[in-house]
DNA sequence: ATCGCAGTTTATAATGATTCTAAAAAAGTG
DNA sequence: CACTTTTTTAGAATCATTATAAACTGCGAT
């Protein structure tokens, strides 16, 4: 399995759960964006097994501590996470409630001349909010 | 009372609960931001009554809808509102779990490259996540 | 002013995402 | 295999937010 070695560096035993896990966030061609709920639905799907709800919240919990994944900020009921953990950006169609990425290449560079005492830039996040 | 016609320009009737909570949100010097608890202790000291949780939920939505107030765009167990209407963006210091304003001003000019199509720009908000 | 009604407020219940708990299962170690 | 530690799990608990439905209020019409 192509994921025990990145779990056991991360120091994340390889759990049948976790790999199964992986399986649906990273073996992809495309990076995606889901909710704890999305995500439990394709795992029943696709492995077509089921695991605990917890579980997936502590596992996608990790992962995200571990960055193999980030949150989006957003204001919606749910948590939105992307398995984009590259430098980018998004559009929110508040229509649709969808979220559509956007490169770092499709905003131009993004200046921050305010600085804040003892504190570092950790991540600079646009939100693009769009209506019809 | 000032803010008798602004209720009532936007269809909504200048309740005494309305009233007063204008008179927290709005009879200010500084914008702020804050959260629907922290509004209702605000509304609890400073007009020395209580307010129905409800309603303060109730006018905060209604108030966002007319454009008063703004939700923050941010990952937390509870919803941030913004008195500044005016286009502008966060810092979000992670430790502090505080929000400090960051004008347009301060942040180079954002150009959104990616269009979509059908679709127009309703805002453009930047979270900048610090640490130490 | 009073009436009547739509719009508001209110306390409380319901909802729903997330976290907690503590017992069972699995993984790593020697 | 025996033992320790980590992980999983179902279910309970939590907590922000929304829904409910009864009482109340603002306000125009009479």
């Amino acid at each position: 399995m192509k994921y025990v070695e990145k779990l056991r560096n991360s120091g994340l035993r390889p759990t049948k759960q976790r790999l199964q896990i992986c399986e649906v966030l990273f073996n992809t061609e495309k990076t995606f964006h889901f909710t704890i709920n999305e995500l439990e639905q394709k795992i029943k799907k696709q492995a077509n097994n089921k695991i605990s709800l917890a579980t997936v919240y502590n596992t996608v919990h990790a992962f995200e501590k571990k960055g193999y994944l980030k949150q989006i900020p957003i204001n919606s009921s749910e948590t939105y996470f992307d398995t984009n953990v590259t430098d980018h950006h998004h559009f929110y169609d508040l229509k649709e409630e969808k979220l559509i990425d956007l490169d770092n290449s499709d905003v131009g560079p993004i200046n921050i001349l305010k600085k804040i005492n003892g504190k570092k830039i950790k991540s600079v996040e646009v939100l693009v909010k769009l209506e019809d």
